[in-house]
Formats: structure tokens, sequence, C-alpha cells
RNA sequence: GCUUCUGUAGCAGAAUCGGUACAUGCAUCUGUUUCAAAAACAGAAGUCUGAAGGUUCGACUCCUUCCAGAAGCACCA
């Protein structure tokens, strides 16, 4: 009796056995196509659970089909090793964050990715946190200052008092801390690093429009994110001070006759200045409560506009009407010149406001041409210029090009567009990540480190975190004296460290070269390997680490270090997993806080990987949200179960052997042929599915265990003929039932049936449960030198003539509505089928005593007959 | 508030172009096997596609409105 199936026994026979053949390895230089396959990278937070290996095994699968069609794929895996989870974990565990970091390293790659089956390519492993890694981190940052892309600021910044650093907008959700939601970040101004990625903004956005193999709602939201607006910047001048003016960005320059006053941000230097006496207190008051509101209770006052007049006003130069200028906290310093032009009339919030404080509203744009009298709401639809001088009458699409260019020749105003993207801040105040290559000296000012000196080491010993006090580097002496590299004198070290997300820019592309020690990588290998053919992750990073990346790729190209200017071709967002929460009473993503997680080790243990992965992908396409369920995992060892006993029992009897050759389709009998063409039909499902770019692995999934259904009803039949039809299965030698038929009972032509079926249902399977094939292809002697494997035998093909069927059913319907199902040869003539049909006695019946109006067929499918009443 | 996505058997999910509504799994039921149960094997049942209109010979599929759920954005001038 064949053994049960059992995956402890084979699954990490097998991962050692792949490794020590070095089967995944990617080569720099192939006669094959390339195939850039990358997932992800996770930050090692110690354990992954079933939610975190959705993502490891899609990308996987897509790995190791490609590597089956003949491409040279690479499949790396590293970690996104600096950040602040690992101070944190320090200062809880008394543990070095290095330590802390190597440990969950090793624990994540050798009993979690490894043990998933996974086909990486350990020897291009790179880990963001060893020094020969940000090392290169240092020297990109190095170039891109000479290129004037990484500049010092003096800015406000968002302040986290948990995290003790700054973060860069990015990073603050609804006003809070994007780690710490219940945190309200504060506003602080100082001296910062940034990266210039507004100076890509125009690249960034135009060319999302390429990036075609990504998800829409992926594009949009990094489109939003960019958020480009066009319009003009108008000078207003104020009425007693004729050398002060008043910059105003407007989208709207078509709404300018309709000004009824100016506001200001409570942050703007003009506030102060421009505030009569008799206003200051009030003034004052006013803004000195704005600067203490966060932004979430700016947002929170959205239905109450408020605002304070300084008492001074401004001459709009287009029809020197005399307004007032206000400052309210609705206008924010950060967007735009910091002030704004009220158009109550034609803007929703400045109707708003000037509702609340009595200002009057004119109206410049009206739908026909014709004032309306007094306004329930602001028009913002399109229009005609009206109570506009010289323009009334312009179409105010028209008028803006119009308005825009008189304010041009008047020396009032000019074009300008502005951009909700803002430079990228990467300082941070933090020990646990990429020392900043820079040195500040008395004499010399900012130099960087030179080149031969690099990397800085982040130092490790004698570091003593402790979460207070900002960043324990700021107190070691022996890391922050330094020598001048310009002049020699005594100098400083910057002591901050860089965003993380730094690190993440430019992995992918180290991974083409992920031993160089001379250099970030060479050109020749990232050009061989650039782009990324398909990326694989979490929707969460859909704006900062994919936009980050993008901007990287560009700035190296400008640099020179690239060519391509997309890093990723391809994207597939995968959901979330989620699982019943008892703590929240909900179906909730999957997460340790949640108390709704299912860990590998137990899972691996019990089942295997393979029904892991199997349901992982199968109980819902790669995009949607899966919810975790021990029964359907269950359900897809089951069928693992049932392959691993009918292809086992099959080689028991002898009925299956290796077979490298065709089938002869006319030898076979009916029930032989229906099968022969199941197989064909599996095969060019599957490899349809799974087809690049479609990875529809569910029903994938679904059509092999079709094919296994078949293959047991078709063994049982042969086995039902072996015995003389007596109904009695053959025994084996324990005396329990086999379904598999003798090999000695059966044709030759069967005999390679059973084998070519084996062999294809093994290969199709192969990529998504690695362990299982490979055992049993194995068994079934398809391994006869050392370095073979299913895992680089070529994918399967098949004969398109055997996925047809000669006869089908045709459908007849009488106004659409079905009447009959009739059988039918494949490929029958429109003007035959129609004779068919209207031939059938239930048609007749049905169209008994009516007009035939008309007869619509569709080949092969159906014929309707449309007809109404004599 | 705005934008996008999703709504198909008890559950998850199939259904390339508008052309037979449901492949596959879970759960359920029946039978075989068993002293019995489990497992295994064999078989069965189930819906009219969130609602209402429209276009069409024909709509899960296209259009409009509404309902429900999810995600993103949210004073960006």
């Amino acid at each position: 009796m064949a053994s049960q199936y059992n995956p402890q026994d084979i699954e990490e026979k097998w991962q050692e056995h792949w490794e020590s053949l070095g089967v995944y390895r990617a080569h720099d230089k192939s006669e094959k196509p390339k195939f850039y396959s990358l997932v992800m990278f996770p930050y090692p937070s110690g354990d992954l659970h079933m939610g975190h290996m959705r993502v490891y095994t899609i990308s996987d699968v897509i790995s190791r089909r490609m590597r089956m069609l003949g491409y040279n794929v690479l499949n790396p895996m590293g970690w996104d090793a600096f950040g602040l989870p690992a101070e944190n974990a320090a200062i809880k565990h008394q543990k070095h964050p290095q330590n802390w970091t190597k440990e969950n390293i090793r624990f994540m790659r050798d009993e979690q990715l490894k043990k998933l089956g996974t086909s990486y390519d350990w020897q291009r492993e790179v880990t963001t946190c060893d020094a020969d890694y940000y090392g290169w981190t240092q020297w990109l940052f190095l170039k891109f200052y000479e290129k004037g892309l990484a500049v010092r600021k003096e800015a406000p910044v968002n302040w986290c008092p948990d995290c003790h650093t700054v973060l860069a907008n990015e990073q603050v959700v609804d006003g809070a801390c994007w780690r710490h939601m219940e945190t309200r970040v504060e506003q602080k101004k100082m001296s910062q690093w940034f990266l210039r990625i507004t100076a890509y903004a125009d690249e960034l956005l135009d060319d999302l429009e390429r990036l075609t193999g990504w998800p829409e709602p992926v594009r949009i939201m990094q489109q939003n994110w960019i958020g480009k607006s066009v319009g003009a910047e108008l000078r207003f001048t104020v009425e007693s001070k004729p050398n002060v003016q008043i910059s105003v960005f407007t989208t709207r320059p078509d709404t300018v006759f309709g000004v009824s006053y100016v506001v200001l941000a409570p942050e703007n230097p003009l506030v102060e200045e421009l505030t009569t006496d008799e206003q200051r207190d009030a003034v004052r008051k006013y803004v000195d409560e704005a600067k203490h509101k966060t932004e979430l209770d700016r947002m929170a006052t959205e239905k109450s506009k408020t605002g304070i007049p300084l008492g001074t006003h401004v001459i709009n130069p287009y029809n020197g009407d005399v307004v007032p200028i206000l400052v309210a906290d609705y206008v924010l310093m950060t967007y735009g010149t910091g002030a704004v032009m009220g158009v109550p009339a034609h803007d929703e919030r400045d109707f708003q406001f000037a509702k609340n404080l009595n200002l009057p509203v004119k109206e410049v744009i009206s739908p026909n041409g014709e004032a309306s009298g007094e306004l329930e709401a602001a028009y913002i639809e399109p229009g005609v210029l009206i109570n506009s001088g010289e323009f009334n009458g312009l179409k105010n699409e028209d008028a803006k090009e119009k308005i825009t260019e008189w304010a041009v020749d008047q020396a009032c105003g000019s074009k300008r567009v502005n951009w909700r993207l803002r430079d990228w801040l990467i300082s941070r105040q933090r020990y646990w990540g990429c020392p900043i290559p820079l040195v500040h000296c008395d004499a010399c000012g900012i130099v960087p480190v030179k080149e031969a000196d690099l990397p800085v080491v982040l130092p490790v010993e004698g570091i003593e975190i402790t979460g207070q006090g900002g960043s324990p580097l700021t107190r070691m002496d022996s890391f922050l004296n330094v020598k001048c590299p310009a002049c020699g004198k005594d100098a400083k070290r910057e002591t901050d460290t860089m965003d993380t997300f730094i690190d993440s820019s430019w992995y992918f592309l180290r991974y083409a070269d992920a031993t160089n020690k001379k250099e970030a990588f060479a050109k020749a290998n990232v050009d061989y390997w650039m782009p990324v053919d398909q990326y694989v992750g979490g929707i969460e990073h859909a704006i900062l680490h994919l936009l980050y990346s993008r901007f990287f790729t560009k700035a190296c190209r400008d640099v020179g270090l690239v060519t391509c200017d997309e890093p990723f071709e391809n994207l597939l967002s995968q959901g979330m997993v989620t699982k019943f929460s008892s703590i929240s009473g909900r179906i909730e993503k999957m997460s340790k806080s949640r108390g709704n997680v299912v860990g590998t080790t137990d899972f691996f243990k019990k089942y295997g990987a393979d029904s892991a992965r199997l349901f992982t992908l199968f109980a819902a396409p790669p995009e949607q949200e899966l919810e975790w369920s021990e029964e359907g995992a269950i359900g897809q060892y089951r069928f693992l179960g049932r392959v691993w006993r009918i292809v086992t029992e099959l080689i028991e009897t002898g009925a299956v052997t290796a077979f490298h050759g065709e089938v002869v389709h006319d030898k076979l009998d009916e029930s032989g042929k229906n099968f022969h063409k199941l197989v064909h039909k599996t095969i060019k499902a599957v490899s349809n599915d799974l087809e690049r770019g479609r990875y529809i692995f569910n029903t994938a999934i679904a059509r092999c265990m079709e094919l296994v259904n078949g293959l047991y009803k078709y063994a049982q039949e042969l086995n039902a003929r072996s015995t003389n039809g007596n109904g009695k299965a053959a025994k084996s030698a324990d005396g329990a039932a086999l379904l598999a038929p003798q090999g000695h009972d059966l044709s030759t032509d069967e005999l390679e049936l059973l084998s070519f079926a084996i062999r294809n249902l093994l290969l199709l399977l192969a990529p998504m449960a690695p362990h299982i094939s490979e055992e049993l292809w194995k068994q079934a002697g398809y391994i006869v030198k050392d370095n073979d494997s299913i895992h680089v035998t070529a994918w399967p093909t098949f004969k398109e003539e055997l996925t047809i069927d000669n006869q089908i059913e045709l459908v007849l319907q009488v106004n659409g509505k079905i009447v009959n199902k009739v059988p039918a040869p494949r490929g029958l003539e429109k003007k035959a089928a129609e004779e068919l049909a209207l031939a059938d006695d239930k048609m007749k019946s049905k169209i008994e005593g009516q007009a035939v109006k008309k007869v619509i067929v569709v080949p092969d499918k159906l014929v309707n007959v449309v007809v109404a009443p004599q």
C-alpha cells in the first residue's frame, strides 16, 4: 500500500536539495530572456504569520512558472532592516537593535520564508542595515547632493512626540503620526535635509500614463498625491502701503472680478505687518489660537469658517475694487502663497466664509450670461463672464487665459503651476538608520564625506538607547568628532540619519549586483535586469514607497547610473488577509494586535507549506481580500492527499511510469479520448490563467482539481474493467481497496495516457505546490540525474485540436427565452443551424401560429427565433 | 462631503466579445465501507445574479438612479 501524504517527510528534504543544487540562482548573462520578479521586502519584525505569506506565495508562483517557461529569472529577497521598531524593542528587551534585527532575520529567513518553499536566490540577499549596503545608500546621497537634489532647508516640520522625530508629510495621516494614530503631530521649525522630489514632479506625473501594467487605483492615488494644479499668481497692492503686495495663487483667474476680500494664512508674515492698531489684539488672539490648533482641529472647523479682518485693504487691479484683508485658518501657509483671493460666488469654501462673516457675494460667472440675483450656493460650473468689464461674454475657460495674459501685461501677475507634492524630508533624529554622510565645519560649512571614507559606519558598541533626548549619536564623541574633509580642522559629523524609505528606494537596483564591493551596482547588470517585470506588494505602499522608488530611479538615471525611466513595469497589489477577531468581534486584517493571527510553524507541521500556498492562492483572486479559514485550508490538504493517493497508487500498480512521448489519440476508446482531451483542456486553461499579467490562481487550481476528479473517474473505470466487471475493486497487498487499475491489465495506449496525465498534472501544480510535485515527479521516475528537477522542466504544451469538442449543445431560444437544448456538430453553418432549430418539436410548438420576424444564429452557441403574434 | 472599487447558492468564489448562470472548494444531506465513528470513495440538493428602470432579439456583463459594504482623499484656493 502506498504511503500516506505526509508533508513533513518531503518538504524540508526538497528545500535543502534545491538549495544545494542552486536551482534558483539567477545568471547575469544568459541566452534566455530575463524576467525580474520582485516582492516587497519585509521589515524584520520577528515573526511572519499566514497573512504575510500571501504576497510571498504569489510572487513565488510567478517566478517559478516563468522559470519553467524558459526565462532567466531573478527572484531575490532581502530585509528592510533599519527602523524604529528595532529601537523600541531594544528599550523593551535590553537588546541591541542590531542583534534584535539579525536574530529576526535569521528566524524569518530560515524558519519561515525557506519553509514556505520559496525560490529565492539567497546569494543576492540584501540587508539595508549592513554597512556594505548602507555605504552605498550614503554614496547615492552624495551623488544627489552633488546634483543639488539633496538640500538643507529651514522648514516647519511635523514632529511626532512619540517617535521623537520629524516626519515626512507622507507619514502624517489625518494630522497624526502614521505609526501612532493616537499621537498628534506638532509643528516645529527646524533645519532639515530634503530630497528635491519636486524637481521630478512633472515627470512623475506624466509617466504614470505609461505604467499600463499598474492597477488603475494606484495610478490615481499617485496622481492625486502629486496634485498638479494649473492657474495664476495674481498680485494685489495694499491700499495704505502701495509698496506692499499680496500674492495669491488661484486656479480660477476667470473669477477675479468677483473678489470680495483677500485672506492670509495665520502663519503668513504679512499678517503682523498689515494689521491696524485697532485690530491688533483681536488678530493676535486669533493667530495664537490657530497656532495651537492641530490640523485635526482645523479640519473640524470646516463647517464654521472663522476669520478676523486686519483692518487694511487691497486694490483689485482689474476693477479697482477696494476689498478687505482678513486672516483665517482655512488658508494654509504651506500651499501656494499662503494667501487666497475670496470669490464667494464661485467657490464653496469662500461662500461659506462670506456668509459667516457677512461679506458681499458678487456673481461674475453665469450659466446663460445673465445675472441670477441672490445666489443660494456657490456656482462652480462652467459659464459666461458677467460683471467683468472688457472680459464680459467670454466663456470662463477662455477667460482664464485672457485674464492671466492681462496680468502679465500689467505686471501684476503670471501663469503658475502649483503642486501638492512637497520636497521629501529625510532627516530623522533617530539612531537606527543610515547616517547622513556630511560634516559640519566652522570654517567650511557643510562638507560631504569623501567617497573613499565611506561608509560612515553607524557605531554599534557603546551605544545606549533610552528613547529619551533625541539620538544617542549626539552624545557619542567618538562618532561626533571628525576632521573636516576639506580643511582638516576639527569638525562635527551630522548626527541625523535618513528616513528608512530611502533604503527601500533602491534595493531593487542592488539586487542586480548584490555582492559588488566596488560600486553600488554595475551599470551593465542593472541595465540587464531592470526594469522589474513583475512587482508584487501591498496596496499600503501605493503612494510612498512606489513614488520614492520612481523618483530614485529617475534621479539615478540623471546621475548616469541606470538607463531605465521607470523601475516597475507591472505591479500587482495583493489584498489583505483577514480573519475573525474575537477582540473586536469582526472580520479584520490579520495582525498581532487584533489577536487573529495564524502562525506558520504549526500550520507547516500539520498540513505542510504546499497546503498553505494552495489555500492562499485558491480562496480569492490575488487583488481581493482573503478570509483565512482553517476548514478551507484543510480542504487544500485533502486535495493534495487525493493527488498523492492516486499518483502513488498508479505508480505502485505499474500503471504510471516516466513517459516523455505523446499519446496517440485515435487509438483510445471513448472514455480514454475524453480523458485525454481533459488533460489538454486543463493545460490550456491553467496556462491561460497564469498568463503574464493575468495571474488568476484560484481558477488555475480549480482546473487542476477538475483534472484530478477526472483522473479518479477514469482510473476507476479502468479498474472496474480490469476486474472483469464484477464491480469489486482490486486489492493491494495489505488488502485495502485500490483505486488504480493494475498496469498489466491495460493497453500500451492507456498506460501512456495515464502517465501523460500524471506528468502534466504535476507540471501544472509545480509552481503552486512545489514540494509534492517534485516528490511525485521523482517517484514517477522523472528524476534520473541528481540535478533533474520538475522546477527546471519546461512548462507543458497542449494541442489546440484536442481542446475542442466536436459535439456541442445548441441552445434554442424564442424571443430570448430558452425552449430546448439539442446536440449539434461543431462548425454548423448558420443556415443549417437555423433549419435544425426550426425543425425541433419544442421549437415548433412554441412558435406555432406566430410570425417569425427574425432568426439570430450565434455559431456553435445558440439560435434565437424572434416571433410576434399574427 | 468627494473619488474609486465590490455586491452571483448557507459561505468563499467561476462565468474572455452582451449569447445555456454557476467551475472549484468549504459547509449540508444520502449511499458504500466499518462493530461503530472518523477518514476515504460514490452521489445529491441549492440560485434567478443587492433594488428599480433603460438599451438590446438577448443583460451577471453596457447605461441611469437608489441601497449596502470596503478603500482612498478630504479646507490644495
